[in-house]
DNA sequence: CACACTGTTTTAGTTCACCCATACAGTGAC
DNA sequence: GTCACTGTATGGGTGAACTAAAACAGTGTG
């Protein structure tokens, strides 16, 4: 689930962690009560220090993403699952309109950002 | 015209000092072929080391916004038009990344992010 | 030339985010 | 209790970002 560490991308990688735990949970591999895997095992898988991971689990729990329960071990919370495919699509279509209005304030249009888009993602943009 | 500098703020000076000119710039404070203030003359005035004026100068001048002319001043330059589009080239791709990691920690992929703006903007996106 | 301005370069100190290492503490099965 | 797991807390090492200080170098005037 977590194979795709990046030691040397400029994002830390607690927060890679931590990304990847989101998007496991918005996309149902995890789902409210299951238990993420354990600080030390998933350092281990990741070759990472425990207190990386701890780091990145606490930066969830903070946001009410999980619980993490001493000599038990971190669990999804249910507030997590509210966030799934139409309130997902919903609230990307929030963001993307954001977007657009702070690039207006600027004068870029959505061409710019199209291409930008594009580059950064490697997603192909037509008009 | 800089007045207002916070050392207290989290932004470091020279962007504060950097998004002064900016802004001057913007506004038509400072026109093409106008002088800034001397790196030292800005320096004493904000209280601050030149070393510092001069890197908010230094980055202006990779922008594009200003050239630094040895022994002579800094200089406002004409804003040619491909040096407009880089800088909303480099603020566009600087939006889409903040709309990227926002979107990441909500669990939203490019993939979602994609089909709403393609629904916003009515842009074709392709994988 | 001297002089007073301009930007440039180099070096260093401070701070902070990031990551790691290690010892501490709770939980549950046996 | 003991054991094998769980998270917790503290301190340290590293490197990058930020700011500063001082010495170096170009420009134009008289």
């Amino acid at each position: 689930m977590f194979e795709s560490i990046d030691p040397r991308s400029p994002t830390p990688l607690y927060e890679q962690i931590a990304a990847r735990v989101r998007v496991a949970v918005a996309a149902g591999d995890l789902a409210a009560g299951d238990a993420l895997p354990s600080v030390r095992a998933l350092a281990r898988d990741l070759r990472v220090n425990p207190a990386t991971v701890v780091q990145a689990y606490r930066d969830l729990a903070a946001d009410g993403f999980v619980e993490m329960r001493h000599g038990q071990g971190t669990f999804v919370l249910e507030v997590a699952s509210y966030l799934r495919d139409e309130e997902r699509a919903s609230r990307a279509l929030e963001l993307v309109r954001e977007l657009l209005t702070e690039a207006a304030r600027l004068g870029i249009g959505a061409e710019e950002l199209a291409r930008a888009f594009q580059a950064e993602t490697g997603a192909e943009i037509r008009e």
